[in-house]
RNA sequence: GUGGGAGUAGCUCAACUGGCAGAGCACCGGACUGUGGCUCCGGUUGUUGCGGGUUCGAUUCCCGUCUCCCACCCCA
């Protein structure tokens, strides 16, 4: 048997009705902030990805799926291809490509798969879902304004509200500007130096190659080491200070509800400033539902113009195992199911159901050699409201029974009110 | 990439130290020709993840492999 390869799933009905349910929610809820979508191909050159998330990371570094082109032109001969680990960089591309710098202020949003080659285990796939946005523009738009930051944390606190997640955590930080970050850099390495053969095996080539993830370390003996460390809050330089101190005023006074946590660090080269993630304690150790951050430099790395932008990614996968709701509860049932009841009734049947559909009911179909026994059984299980009978007394008196399937009521409905008697009961 | 656990019917799970692969739920048919949910009877439940090995005999023991789950690394 041929089966889907390690890291992909199929997602079946009825829980495609939740995925339904969170993209449609997504669609309201952003549009409210007039954010539209961009969909963005899933494959791209590799050396986007190299230059815009960065050469060092680990995802472009060991977990990209890639591939050579085997195109015989010359301008695709030997090209680097590579399905996209995320899409902030694949959005900020088209915006270059596109000149979108002439429309001012872009609020942009997508929905799709991003794939990474890593292990599998609870909340992570190698094909993975990410429901994102980007807010990017010439700094004389406002993008690089704190109201941008918090207006976007407010809405995302008001998708999960929405959404019905209850029990999320907003965490905050700012990383500060590069120059910050290289002074914060060669700061923690210097403090680290002396007590780095202390820590675990993980922290000492930390200490060396990436300072920063020091903060994600979990051994408990390494706490208190990393207690005593400079915190990025100390490094920022004035503007950065201003920035972040702002984000959070506006962020208060929206009434959004955050922690700070100076110990937040993100894993993409592009990060600047505000650094954000949103938790939930049902997901395990991946419990990060989302997270995002400003990239005010990301747009001239890829040769583009000097335009600041944050955006977020949310883990749909993640969102949707952390949903308080189930697949039922958001899952449409049939209004009523048609049993046509002997020879020649799948014609009337079909005419019924297309004029009911037309109404904008859910109408399932029965077929003319089942017994009404099981016609109703059917509908039963299907959840449907009603039966609609379909036998030779009903077409030739133009009078329907139609049962509620629930009650076990039955009335008598003529052809043109049986529209109005099923919408009814919506 | 590293470490641990697990794979048996559509689902949840049994099967002593190696001895005829089972139960519940679900599904299909009948009792019951135009009125369901209850009840009774009957039926399929299946390449025991896959491939090898040991053995008279392997779901069971051994080796390999794949997948899933949990954790690490890292990220959403």
């Amino acid at each position: 048997m041929i089966k889907a390869i390690r890291g992909t799933r199929d997602l079946l009905p009825p829980d495609t009705a939740l995925w339904n349910f969170v993209e449609k929610t997504v669609g309201e809820v952003f549009g409210a902030y007039n954010f539209q979508e961009i969909r963005t191909p899933i494959f791209e050159a590799t050396e986007l990805f190299a230059r815009g998330v960065g050469e060092e990371t680990d995802i472009v570094s060991k977990e990209m799926f890639t591939w050579e082109d085997r195109g015989r032109a010359q301008s695709e001969k030997n090209q680097l291809l590579t399905l996209r680990p995320e899409n902030t960089a694949g959005v900020v591309r088209a915006y270059i490509e596109h000149n979108l710098q002439q429309r001012g202020l872009n609020k942009l949003y997508y929905i799709g798969p991003q794939f990474r080659r890593e292990r599998p285990q609870k909340g992570r796939y190698r094909q993975f879902y990410q429901i994102g946005a980007e807010v990017i523009g010439p700094a004389s738009s406002g993008s690089e304004s704190p109201m941008r930051d918090a207006e976007l944390l407010e809405m995302l606190a008001t998708l999960l509200d929405r959404l019905g997640v209850t029990g999320w955590t907003l965490e905050l930080n700012s990383i500060g500007c590069a120059a910050d970050r290289a002074r914060y850099n060669e700061a923690l390495r210097q403090a680290l130096d002396p007590v780095k053969d202390k820590m675990c095996g993980d922290c000492q080539r930390r200490a060396v190659t990436n300072p920063l993830r020091v903060f994600d370390c979990k051994v408990p003996e390494d706490q208190p080491i990393i207690e005593q460390l400079p915190r990025i809050s100390e490094y920022l330089d004035e503007p950065c200070r201003q920035h972040f101190g702002q984000v959070k005023e506006i962020l208060t006074s929206a009434g959004v509800p955050f922690t700070l946590n100076d110990r937040l660090v993100r894993g993409l080269d592009y990060y600047t400033r505000t650094a954000f993630e949103f938790t939930h304690g049902a997901l395990g150790a991946q419990n990060a539902i989302l997270g995002g951050g400003r990239y005010d430099g990301l747009s001239e790395s890829l040769g583009g113009p000097p335009v600041p932008g944050i955006g977020f990614a949310i883990g749909e996968d993640r969102l949707v195992m952390s949903l308080g709701k189930t697949a039922e509860e958001v899952s449409r049932k049939p209004d009523v199911y048609i049993a046509p009841l002997g020879a020649g009734m799948n014609k009337e049947a079909i005419r019924l159901a297309r004029e009911l559909r037309r109404h904008n009911i859910v109408a399932e179909l029965g077929d003319e050699t089942f017994r009404l026994k099981k016609s109703l059984e059917t509908g039963s299980k299907l959840g449907a409201k009603y039966a609609l009978i379909v036998g030779e007394n009903e077409v030739s008196t133009g009078v329907f029974a139609l049962k509620n399937l629930a009650t076990g009521e039955q009335k008598s409905v003529a052809r043109n009110e049986l529209a109005g008697a099923i919408r009814a009961s919506q």
